[in-house]
DNA sequence: TGTACATCAGTGAACGCGCGTTCACTGATGTAC
DNA sequence: TGTACATCAGTGAACGCGCGTTCACTGATGTAC
């Protein structure tokens, strides 16, 4: 049955929040419509309405995800403290829309991938905007090269089975960026 | 029809050399067991001859790439500029298996992962080998952290859909482990 | 060494299943009067 | 403000397709004599 235009629009934030925690937590493929709408609390029928395919949600979702994960300045050693910590390792659903998906981009539509790219450019400008006592060369580096590490630890130390490894990956790579950024 | 046991020998290989190619490319779920077979010169009623299941192909190919990519010492120097170049991005299915595929492993079977364990292991051990100039504990701390480093800026280069973007994170990232590496 | 035949790697049609997508239908919404 | 009705968001059965997997069959291999 219809609803009314409030309730449209809230369904549609709702299958976004669905499909971003299932995305993350277990990839574009392994996630059905009918789950993602199921989780919503609708039927799948109703997808067709608020999305013209699948990939289409795909690239709305990424879009909405990304924006609300680049909100807002941050203080870097905190950020990389909880960044690489085994709670954000073991809540890819809650966590880093760039660390669960980026490396599954490449094999989705350009509609996608351009969402990616916007969300990971605002992200290093975030990093970068929190390196101030940095020179600007020596800042877009280190900007770059420890947000590389810190989505490397984190795929890395989510793809081992073995807990002191993982555990071991991301203190080590914290660590590692501490030192420097502390240099 | 029958063969050799030796053209069987070559046949199993020839099937996990191209199913290594086509998920290294492809990742695992968009590579069917027909297309690897069909890529062997094979046709796919003979799979079940060789491997249970597709999850066992994935296990045994992760396996067999992971070996073949562990060999030998390196020069840290020169396996960070080649892993980190354009050539590398682009070459996806003869490149790095972790880069490849440590994100998707998430989603597999306990096999799977504990093959990825085990490469990513002996990757970690290979380049604490290469710098020998650092004492113990740095060495550790910065094989881990520029490997992490290493893999997330492929994987990040891969994702994006601005070849400047994607240009600079390889090599803002080179750069960024050459000076730390140098200091 | 030569021959007969049991073995078994590979073939290709067929299966069952889950998926993305479609569609006729339902009934609450919201507008025209 | 109240009423009649056109609109349309959501429902759930159904579709077609590609996939992993199975199986009866083929014919070269390799062993027993």
């Amino acid at each position: 049955m219809k609803v009314s235009r409030e309730q449209m629009a809230e369904n549609r934030r709702r299958i976004l929040d669905a499909a971003s925690r299932l995305f993350r937590d277990k990839g574009f493929d392994a996630v059905s419509v009918a789950e993602v709408m199921k989780a919503a609390g609708l039927t799948h029928g109703g997808f067709y309405g608020h999305f013209n395919s699948k990939d289409d949600l795909i690239a709305q979702t990424l879009a909405h995800v990304l924006a609300a994960n680049s909100a807002g300045g941050l203080d870097i050693r905190a950020y990389a403290d909880a960044y690489l910590s085994p709670r954000h390792r073991d809540n890819a659903a809650g966590g880093c829309p760039i660390a669960g998906l980026a490396a599954a981009i490449r094999h989705q539509t350009p509609a996608a991938r351009s969402a990616m790219t916007e969300g990971l450019r605002s992200q290093i400008h975030r990093i970068d905007a929190a390196l101030p006592e940095l020179d600007p060369a020596d800042r877009r580096r280190a900007a770059i090269g420890s947000w590389a590490a810190m989505v490397g630890a984190v795929i890395l130390a989510r793809a081992v089975d073995d807990p002191a490894l993982s555990d071991e990956v991301l203190e080590q790579t914290r660590s590692w960026i501490d030192t420097i950024l502390a240099k």
